[in-house]
DNA sequence: GAGGCGATTGCCT
DNA sequence: GGCAATCGCCTCT
């Protein structure tokens, strides 16, 4: 995939090189979208959260996947910036993070919602897929697993590389993160869905763009019952 | 090798 | 608001 545009790209690494909980409310407003054989989607994105590294790392994050170390599963986020680290749960849902910092470190972004602005004919009919009733817009991209799913994220894609900016014709990823001076009114709180220590209020790494119906409720973490 | 559970979602009551 | 769906990963035996 061409990796750099010619300033943006390094900024861009620049900028994902840091700190997950620095990077991204920076990515609120900002462009995020994929290409393959279907088409292009691309999203506004207004929800995020931030994701840090394991035990006794200096930025340990109990609500990681990382907290326990790298593994099989989670070596994405222990890779180098400007890739995506793309999990499945549920045994139904994919989410797609961002990974953060440098290679050997464990970071990143989970990109939980966002407004398609490109590529909403593709973004419906992928969720519209296995459902009896139509998708509302505002809710094409809300939620991790949704996202996923308007964008035609899957396993497949774990580790694939970010452009800078979207080339029309090649399939992959790109990112174009919003100007620093874009003062949009932006709320955080605790991360959603979170459990143990890394879902307190001590842990506010999740950040929203007020007023924005794509933004997926918030709800904590609930202890599933035994069966 | 087995069992538990999850950075969720959507339907049902 | 409650809860089933569904399966790969992780932990423990």
């Amino acid at each position: 995939m061409s990796q750099d545009g010619p300033l943006t790209g390094a900024a861009l690494l620049e900028l994902l090189s840091r700190p997950a909980p620095e990077v991204a409310p920076r990515l609120l407003g900002g462009l995020f979208g994929h290409r393959n054989g279907e088409g292009a989607v691309v999203l506004r994105i207004t929800e995020v959260e931030a994701y840090g590294g394991p035990d006794g790392s200096d930025l340990p994050d109990p609500g990681a996947h990382t907290w326990r170390g790298r593994t099989a599963r989670n070596a994405s986020m222990f890779g180098p910036p400007g890739h995506v680290y793309v999990y499945f749960t549920y045994g139904m849902h994919h989410a797609v993070n961002l990974v953060c910092r440098p290679e050997g470190t464990a970071g990143g972004c989970l990109i939980r919602a966002g407004e398609v602005v490109e590529g909403a004919a593709l973004a419906r009919a992928r969720r519209a897929a296995g459902r009896a009733r139509p998708v509302p817009d505002a809710a094409l991209a809300r939620g991790p697993g949704n996202l996923a799913k308007a964008l035609g994220i899957d396993l497949s894609h774990d580790g694939a590389p970010l452009a800078a900016a979207e080339d029309t014709a090649a399939p992959g990823f790109f990112l174009r993160p919003a100007r620093p001076e874009s003062g949009a009114p932006v709320g955080s709180g605790p991360r959603t869905g979170v459990s143990g220590a890394g879902g307190t209020p001590e842990f506010p790494w999740r950040w929203w763009l007020l007023g924005e119906s794509s933004v997926s409720p918030y709800r904590p973490a609930v202890p599933r019952r035994r069966r």
